[in-house]
DNA sequence: ACATAACCGAGACGGTACGTCAGGTCTTGAC
DNA sequence: GTCAAGACCTGACGTACCGTCTCGGTTATGT
């Protein structure tokens, strides 16, 4: 390996676990917000330096606890056409609305992304992971000439993500999984292929 | 009157503005992370506990500042057509990428929202208050028949803001004014009134 | 006279009174260590730029509602014999302990006369009002033959008062009122054995 | 050990003497009622929270400083006679007055204990080992036939320290060491005109 | 009679220190 | 070399009172 180990203890899986156990538990029950490394530790038995150790920060950790033990992988379907690919999508999406804990670390995340300098890049990547899901999708529905093939892909992604981020932190209205099919009808009719399309 | 005032000093404008102002100039140079109320009173020369009388937390004096020293007031165009009335709209909602101090102030107002339970409806108001323009905008397109009569308005304002917000808070791509008329043309096409158009 | 009126209006007996009485209750209900201006100020109903208008400070105030609303004033009994004379004093004295409120008071005028400088010299005087009354008997008893010619006054008086403070602050060993003769003989007849003593 | 350290950092105890000596020196040059935890920790260089954790308040850190930095142990004679024995023990003990920063804290720590609930305790405990000293010259007196067997020790003590926290307190008259013995003599001889007092 | 001026309540203000909390670093001794 | 434990410095928190200072309004003279 790159990384020469000259003996010496191995790093320890259980603590691993229980740190990021612990930080989900703590997510659940008091939320974001209150989450803090001193109780992590408490929580996990884990010590602090320890944990600083493996972790930059508070986010990142959060991060991989709920990449590993909350969150579902998002959906890639393959349907025939792009509008119930996205349909599908979009509802699993929306769906994090029912699962409180989900929403507690996503609004928690995008808040430390704004705080933290070294937390924007890895968020930043995460995103942009699951971004290029559905840009992939629609790139299959312009190659099917079913949407525009001047199609901004960039800002049709926006027009998926950007209401299901405003809503999830801003809650002005709530976010149902039974609106997200009518929500991709009214989007397509504005990336579908028309006749004398030539936006941009 | 309502407000009944039986004696007492009277507030301070002197030290009212003095806090607006270092809260700006302290954002301007650090950013919003490492705004505390120590360095705005320090930097203001107003006392702490003057500052706690009359703000409740550091984000509703942000937001006070932001609103009465940094903001400028969002337009309210009317030029006959809703694309145009929009285009206008988003240019200048776009436009706010050339002040750093204001888009640093946005993303924390936003972050707070997510951290602060108490700073969430004040937040809320501020945010639906711009949202109200756009809904007016929309509606008099659909009155005007440009748009869809069946239109979801909520949906279609998170159209406008929502992709506005994902680009501000994640970067993940630039926003620009230029490219604000093409994003409104792209929304546009969906929202349009249609032949058989029934959505919902 | 040299202190010359030239018109407005006359303190109020109203708002001197209420202080007074507010403090006395205050101290009564929590003791002297949480006793504000501001609390007295809140009970009485008097502005607190009055209360700083009359008192100097916290413990000239309560000095002024201990002398006129709590504390009773010393005897100078005149019964024929030193002895008798300071058991009548010294029970009283003792009998301090029987209001919770006056020990407060007490013990907190004292810690007073610590911190605050300025407070010091008015509480010397106090202090020497009440001196002034054994030193008056202890004199009257050298005249009569009774006690020592040479005396030293001044210490006689430190030997009934400086038991009784040590044990009013410190609280070793209670304050009895039932002990106050048997304090008083003892001091008279001296801790050498004699042929006849027969102390308790 | 009955003291079980398993792992962690230990008590540095540069920190604690830092502490301690810093406390002594603001309390030489400022006095007692100046002294703040924020200037004792600025001075030493130690974080107020280290000083949080090892002292529970003010008074008990400087009773710390008090008997390891500032006072000297008092001195437990035995010359062979209680007069002498306690001549001795009181010439030492006005001796406080020579060092204003002794008298500074004696007086700093009596007002404490009428002012903090929780240091009334620990005060009391410190004045009972100074009790402690005299009440074991003065049975030893009654055991050797100087004094009168049925002697209450505890008042007898009270005559001993009453007088001397007296005038530390008031300073109504001036505490000199060279007054110790004559007060010791009166003290034992007593008040009342014997045939050979010839005190003074 | 009425102006003058001291009084009074309310309460805003600049301050100081409090005691707490969490962050992130460092040290010790066990494994 | 990693780990648990926990001491350490740092910095900000939000609170409590301090003593001072406007305000607007009241009440006694004294001319």
């Amino acid at each position: 390996m790159s990384t020469e180990r000259r003996g010496g203890r191995t790093r320890s899986p259980e603590a691993h676990q229980a740190v990021l156990t612990a930080a989900a538990e703590l997510l659940e029950e008091h939320g974001y917000q209150t989450l803090t490394i001193e109780k992590i530790a408490a929580r996990s038995g884990v010590a602090k330096s320890t944990i600083y150790r493996w972790w930059r920060s508070r986010p990142e950790l959060v991060m991989e606890a709920y990449t590993q033990t909350v969150d579902r992988r998002m959906p890639e379907p393959d349907t025939g056409s792009v509008q119930s690919d996205l349909a599908v999508f979009v509802t699993e999406l929306y769906r994090v609305v029912k699962h409180p804990l989900r929403v507690r670390t996503l609004r928690g995340l995008m808040a430390e992304a704004q705080l933290d300098e070294d937390f924007r890049e890895p968020f930043r990547a995460w995103v942009n992971s699951r971004r290029a899901i559905v840009a992939h999708l629609l790139e299959r529905g312009v190659e099917r000439g079913e949407l525009d093939p001047g199609l901004d892909i960039g800002h049709a992604t926006d027009l998926i993500f950007g209401p299901f981020w405003y809503r999830l932190l801003v809650e002005h209205e709530p976010l149902d999984p039974a609106d997200a099919a009518a929500h991709v009808t009214r989007l397509i009719k504005g990336l579908r292929r028309t006749q004398g399309s030539e936006v941009k």
